[in-house]
DNA sequence: GCCACCATACCGACTAGACGGTATGTTGTC
DNA sequence: GACAACATACCGTCTAGTCGGTATGGTGGC
């Protein structure tokens, strides 16, 4: 057996966990869950991983690098216009909201709200898995700030993190409501947000009237 | 015993649900979690409530109760504007992040996230509640249209959700970072955004330049 | 070219403990 | 004495994790 066939099982295990946590969450969510899913049994299971908390390491670890791939190759990255690229995110994060609920919310986001108490390795994963989302976003927004609002007082960063906490908060109601329609209608605020603070202003008074 | 002692064990199960589930999740808090912070034993437990889901049915009321009265006490309702309301309700939000992460969070954003595959009825709860909740604030954000955007295309509904949605990302975040610092932050950009959608615009290109 | 040796991958019955829920009291109040 | 509000002991199930075992394929000695 070649080794990229070796981990096959481990590799499906791990997609396994990303759909079935997402669903149900990570307690609700029982080894032989996954194992069923996976089309595997418990003992090739804990051949691969040491304990479940081990699989949910491993499972953000495999959801950083299947979102990194991911949004790399995505479209919104082609325009030379930085601001253009921000929009294009936004956008793009709006075209792929398509098939069930736990194809398109996060797997960071669910898992962090169940463990941040209990698992702190845990919740550090998911911490380093959104933030260096946000930190490859906030590169854009810098040059989208540096370009349009050079002078504005808010920091790329920071509205990086608004960006996804929108996002984050949106998946919540679309789970709360059974449909991706409010995230939709929250992108468009976004999108609305980030264009005014990316158009030139003039300073409060200074307008007609 | 009066009824109203009568039900003080019900009450401290309630309240003690309303902690414990906001710190571990739903699926990771045991009955006897629950009984041990509200210092009953679970035979009280199971003469008040059907079953575990039951409970979370019962907190969900028990938490629009809290909720509904204290907001409608909160400060930020005093002024005649709609927009200073609105405001006001932005800063308050930002002023009650005290104590530690379970005291601020949402019990129903944490909540929905666990349960909207697997439990209809709490799923249902938790919809009603945030809406409830947003409606509340619509009829605000409605008055402040109607004085400061008449025209403007978003819908006031629209823009309830996007801002409780801010909230529970942002929450989200502080959970994953176990700071409250990130929803300040963030509320610092709604903030902005609303004075950006009450500010009445020119239309795009009538500015100087 | 064969075989002993070994590591990796995988299997599935089993266990110990946790947990939701029940059955059977006990106590206090009207 | 009837009923609500507990309390305690207990039960059955579910589940993470274990353990002895098998299959497969690679490696080195001869």
């Amino acid at each position: 057996m070649t080794s990229a066939a070796a981990h096959e099982s481990k590799t499906r295990l791990l997609d396994a966990a990303l759909q079935v946590i997402r669903a149900k969450g990570y307690a609700a969510t029982t080894v032989e869950d996954i194992c069923q899913r996976a089309g595997v049994t418990k003992g090739s299971f804990f051949h691969h991983f040491k304990s479940k908390d081990d699989l949910a390491l491993g499972a953000t670890a495999h959801w950083e690098a299947m979102t990194e791939s991911f949004f790399a190759s995505a479209p919104y990255h082609q325009p030379i216009d930085p601001l253009e690229r921000l929009l294009g995110y936004v956008d793009f994060r709006g075209a792929i909201l398509t098939g069930d609920l736990p194809d398109y919310t996060c797997l960071l986001g669910t898992l962090v709200q169940e463990t941040y108490a209990t698992h702190p390795d845990i919740r550090a994963a998911c911490d380093r898995g959104m933030s260096r989302h946000i930190a490859e976003l906030t590169r854009d927004i810098e040059a989208a700030k540096k370009r349009y609002a050079p002078k504005a007082r808010w920091s790329a960063e920071s509205l990086g993190y608004f960006i996804q906490a929108a996002l984050q908060g949106s998946f919540i109601f679309a789970k709360a409501k059974q449909s991706p329609a409010v995230v939709r209608e929250n992108l468009a605020h976004l999108r609305r947000y980030l264009k005014s603070l990316f158009t030139p202003q003039d300073t409060a008074a200074a307008r007609s009237h």
